[in-house]
DNA sequence: TAGATTGTTAATCGATTAACAATC
DNA sequence: TAGATTGTTAATCGATTAACAATC
């Protein structure tokens, strides 16, 4: 059973909020408050918990330690994943420290960089080899996602190497579409456009 | 008239692979041809050309200049826009290059951060300030976007000063929602959602 | 109990795609 | 002309929301 795109995006949030608020000792939650807290509405918060099998309380809602419990068995599977970074520029450097911080499921395990100044070094607890050596390292850390943050040019070349070797699924911050087989997983993010966006609705909205 | 979401995020990825385009010579392109550039459907780019009134030649297609200048009109409007960044980490570093990088409409006018190392120096070609000059600046430099690369404790504080001094959009990269008023455009980019996502997708994959 | 809640189906809404007439 | 293309309506698909029975 796959669940849909949004489901997968809105579970990812509720974990995050259900783990901040039992945090503060909180040990129940309704769906209301769920869906108030990320601006979504109870039923979408509801059905998405149908969706993955988990039932609450009609008196308290979910009981929150359970419900955490299960967005991860659906989220993060058995498995651990490995991922690598390729660029260690500021978008690197940010994405990296980020996750490296929280304790999740996903580890970025090595970095990769053509700048010699670089290499070698460990930058927000990951260490950078030249890109040369990204056969190398793929194979011995079992690497099944590629973050993509290095510079347009260089990326499609990168990814065909990625894909030889086996990746499984790509984070591409690069902004341009990169030509990859239609069975490995391709999530694009692409900040101009998201900033084009705002500007046009802060222009159109009176 | 106003646009949909996703036929604005379309235009603006179709604005960047035309540019490249007429870089490359290129002086009219197929709907087909845009589309296999972006894994797009034919009909789809068709459609959102159409819907902002530009029509091509049957014999070759659409004119990449026209084209350009067309979508133009619709993204920028007739008005510059101006946008701050608040938290220069890596991420808000990131950011800044990467604009001011291309000549765009839009530009990063200010950047704000409580490191006192950071106040007064020019990074990525945008000076920084403290966090308390925000009204003083917006003022000044007449801006209507936010963008919130800072840590997630202080991001609520922060965003009720920019709704009290008239912030017209935001563009929110801490992972935790904001509170914000409805007529406040607010665009949420949470990258740990989009590396959980691929993870679930790469793991029910077969 | 009455009121508030969950779980779930059916209806609605919005976005994508199929189909095709018009045109060069 | 024949073939390839655009422009556009209608059909389809998928996601959200409304409605409501069941339950505590």
């Amino acid at each position: 059973m796959i669940l849909p795109q949004k489901s997968i995006e809105r579970l990812s949030r509720y974990r995050r909020i259900l783990l901040n608020n039992l945090e503060k000792g909180k040990e129940h939650i309704y769906s209301h408050e769920l869906a108030s807290q990320l601006h979504f509405t109870p039923v979408q918060v509801r059905r998405d918990i149908m969706l993955i099998g988990y039932t609450g309380t009609q008196r308290k809602g979910y009981v929150i330690k359970e419900l955490i419990d299960r967005i991860g068995e659906i989220l993060d599977g058995e498995s651990h994943t490995n991922a690598i970074i390729i660029g260690m520029g500021n978008l690197g450097k940010a994405i990296t420290s980020y996750f490296n911080g929280k304790r999740t499921n996903i580890e970025i395990a090595a970095a990769f960089d053509t700048d010699e100044q670089k290499i070698n070094r460990v930058i927000s607890n990951v260490r950078c080899y030249h890109i040369s050596k990204i056969k190398e390292k793929m194979d011995e850390l079992d690497i099944s996602v590629a973050i993509m943050t290095l510079a347009p040019e260089a990326a499609q070349e990168v990814a065909d190497q990625l894909v030889l070797n086996g990746i499984k699924g790509i984070l591409n911050f690069t902004s341009i579409p990169l030509n990859i087989p239609e069975h490995i997983y391709v999530e694009d993010y692409d900040m101009v456009t998201s900033m084009e966006k705002v500007a046009y609705f802060v222009n159109h909205n009176e």
